[in-house]
DNA sequence: TTCTTTACTGCATTATTGCGCAATGATGCA
DNA sequence: TGCATCATTGCGCAATAATGCAGTAAAGAA
């Protein structure tokens, strides 16, 4: 059993989020469950690793699935992500309009 | 000159945030500015570690820093980060009442 | 000038991460 | 039973990231 520290839980939880391919399905499953089946043909990588994705994203607690026959469903299980990210875009937007200004300031 | 897609934009400030090492620099100087001869010596790690970090997050606009003399002052540039780590503390908080639930519930 | 302090950079090492192929397990159908 | 489909796991490779030592640059004091 090893004892983690507050910073270094909150790291792992951003680590699953850091990843472009893991926000494309958040974003995708935004919508509602979907089968993995479903899930494949909209990425345009191999099975395997958007399997090993939708998994680190069921233990972080961030998604949710059940199996149905051979297929499996995976939703959002927690919606805050969704918080997480508006915040990341507003920061994004600011920065990109301060750089904007400075910009404009040194012409 | 690169594009990037939102969610790679996204991905890249999140990762930015996912190291324990910059997140406790971060509470460091939620209370205001510091030397980085004041951060140093809160760290276990060779100060050239904790310059890159510096670094890393000033140009991910989470950090200011001026200069004074030989010293080098950082300051919390974008308050927001807290936000967004306010809202990952809940969402941790509750896996752990999640889980602590199916503990219970299990016997 | 020389010495000291402070912060950063170059470079090599190590650890981690994501990827893709192949193989495995699980389910349903003929 | 044999076969096909779907999802996952094993394994090796390449790219990335963090680390620590050594060296450099800048500022100030003796």
């Amino acid at each position: 059993m090893i004892k983690l520290k507050k910073v270094e839980l909150e790291a792992q939880l951003l680590e699953v989020l850091a990843q472009p391919t893991r926000l494309k399905i958040l974003y995708f499953l935004r919508d509602g469950e979907r089968c993995a089946c479903e899930i494949n043909p909209m990425m345009r990588e191999d099975p395997s690793v958007i399997s090993r994705h939708l998994v680190k994203m069921r233990d972080a607690g961030i998604l949710g699935c059940r199996k149905e026959g051979v297929s499996i469903y995976y939703w959002i299980k927690e919606p805050r992500v969704f918080k997480v990210l508006g915040l990341i875009d507003e920061i994004l937007l600011s920065s990109v309009q301060e750089r904007a200004h400075d910009i404009r300031a040194s012409l």
